[in-house]
DNA sequence: GAGTGGTCTAGACCACGTT
DNA sequence: ACGTGGTCTAGACCACTCG
């Protein structure tokens, strides 16, 4: 086990309980090193990842203060799945297939400077409290997974991705958009044509930058709402 | 001058250059450490960075491999201010000052836990390239920052704060939504009631966490993009 | 086996805030 | 003056890729 990451999840968990409330701060360096018997640099190295991730801010001569991250719902600037959406959220949800298909073309025009691939496609519709809300057309890179069995779609691409095929997902490039509503949208998630759709196309790689998948996620824009952590650089 | 950051800068600027591709691979650890002739922990923050901000992807036993990094646009995830995203994706860009106005309330519930405010309220309006597309209500903290020029608001707010006031800008918590046209933006932006409007609300702190600014920047939805750069997390 | 990046140590000096 | 976080050093061992 890394010791920087025990420490980071240590303190992540000390927060998220409430143990350390918005404003408190976080021991002190030297307090964590004599705590864990670890080196500075190691205790360093988790509290600039909760400083990375907007957890704390940190403020020299004072100590790490704890902000306020009671911040979650659809995020841009991290990869996460569907399904851990839902379970951070609180969320009562529903997911359809509605097609899978095998050796489709993905061109290039699609991707981010990435070669043509075929992929399997995968339709799904989510179903957020009771109410029909995003459309999803996965394309996964046949090349890496093939044959995905449909009870992996119902539950969690990711989730069979990263446990049952051992894959290490890395980064995405995401492109976000503000669309009218196509023929599909209207059909499925059963919306008037003047409501919007927020249109989130995303390539996600593998930590081998191998392609893993080109996804496009179609939000009713009127139920869709996220909240960002933005830092200042330089 | 720190030296990570000299280090991270120059690689940077060979990434932007082309100097080196994507796909390409940065000099190992161990030769930007003779070049630097630093210790090899000061190049790795460096690297790490340059990870962070998505610019490469490190590979254990082979190197850090060059991504694509033409991605501009609107960035939900940094800071930046309207004057650097016009200069980062040369735009055309007029600047309309609609309103300044002092002494005005900033009620609590607007902000993320914060108590209520007392501010400087300035409305513009952001001509790109001859369309109006963007309408900002910027509500400057008394406390922080009073009697704000109206050169100031013409040029750049944020190019005030940091260069001409001292001020450290740290982060922002953004709320972003879609909505539809309200009086205002059908009025100043020229658009039809159908166009929806994409509405980014952010709080902006300092390095010492006070409050520097609420703001709600109103875009055309039908011009607006952004993309983001996404990492998987644990 | 040689070279790469990932983690860790035990020191050190500095800039800053509080007392 | 003292405690805090920020940077830096000169080592070390490990896991991994590649020829």
């Amino acid at each position: 086990m890394k010791k920087y990451l025990q420490i980071y999840r240590d303190l992540l968990s000390d927060i998220q309980s409430k143990k350390y409330q918005e404003g408190d701060l976080l021991p002190s360096d030297t307090k964590l090193v004599m705590q864990y018997t670890v080196s500075r640099e190691t205790v360093r190295r988790a509290i600039k990842l909760l400083f990375d991730e907007g957890y704390i801010q940190t403020i020299r001569g004072k100590g790490s203060i704890v902000l306020n991250s009671d911040r979650v719902t659809f995020p841009f600037s991290r990869i996460e799945s569907y399904k851990e959406l839902v379970a951070n959220n609180h969320l009562y949800s529903e997911n359809d297939i509605l097609q899978m298909t095998d050796h489709v073309d993905v061109p290039a025009n699609l991707l981010f400077g990435a070669p043509a691939l075929k992929a399997q496609r995968i339709v799904r519709r989510r179903v957020v409290n009771q109410v029909p809300t995003i459309i999803d057309y996965d394309y996964i890179n046949e090349e890496v997974a093939a044959n995905i069995p449909k009870q992996a779609a119902l539950n969690s691409l990711f989730y069979y991705f990263e446990h049952d095929l051992g894959l290490k997902i890395n980064y995405a490039i995401k492109h976000i958009t503000v669309e009218s509503a196509d023929y599909d949208d209207l059909k499925y998630l059963d919306i008037d044509k003047h409501v919007p759709i927020l249109v989130v196309r995303s390539e996600t790689r593998l930590s081998d930058n191998r392609i893993l998948s080109y996804t496009e996620s179609r939000h009713r824009a009127d139920k869709f709402s996220s909240v960002e952590f933005a830092r200042r650089h330089e």
